[in-house]
DNA sequence: TGTTTTGCTACATTATTTATAGCAAAGCTA
DNA sequence: TAGCTTTGCTATAAATAATGTAGCAAAACA
């Protein structure tokens, strides 16, 4: 899939309207559980594998192109970390752990 | 694949951390667009269907069963709609929104 | 120079999503 | 109350995405 570009045709619309774009890249499979690993500090590839436990390499590497494409991350040499960008939305998306714990109080 | 129930192992954790559950629900195609857009009222079927724009019904059924499942939407009179929890959420996700237009310009 | 570690790529398999058609049930409408 | 429309799906096939595993070239280390 194309990375989606705001302004651009994305997954739910036609326009591109920003927070469409967001979500449709936020909204595949990894993205967000890559930039919530790496708020705790840059990670290198093999081990952003093993937080993530059962990505195959293919979809990492997938992925990592996206957020690096959308300026989320960067290359440095510790590793693969958030961008101020990535910090930002990582801050953005924090409280839904604190939530879900919550949440999962209904699945009992 | 099954719906990710907090406890239980789910794509990005084996322990079920109730996080990693909600990023696995969210991180399918549509979840959040489907409930960003309920967010406005409740929505029939074909209604989404318009909204989300491309996604086929076989799949807008599967998210609206998980999301049921996850008791984060409901069936009404008036459609489906979000519960407490599922507006609960929309509010964490809602800042997204306004944080995405700044990050759109970085595509120009 | 030999050994590890790292960051991938290749490839085949499996899973997910799309696209399209269409149908049964409920709600009008005449 | 007999049609016509709308709604909420299901079925099916084709396309796309993710996984699992193997392995390789380059860099780091010994």
């Amino acid at each position: 899939m194309a990375l989606p570009i705001p302004g651009k045709p994305v997954r739910g619309s036609k326009s591109g309207a920003p927070v469409m774009a967001l979500l449709d890249l936020l909204g595949r499979s990894w993205a967000m559980g890559i930039v919530w690993h790496l708020y705790k500090g840059p990670s290198t590839f093999r081990r952003l594998q093993e937080y993530c436990e059962t990505i195959s390499p293919t979809t990492l590497n997938k992925r990592l192109k996206e957020l690096r494409d959308s300026h989320l991350i960067v290359r440095t040499v510790e590793g693969y970390a958030l961008t101020q960008h990535g910090k930002e939305l990582y801050e953005l998306i924090e409280p839904l752990g604190n939530w879900a714990k919550g949440w999962a109080k209904n699945f009992k």
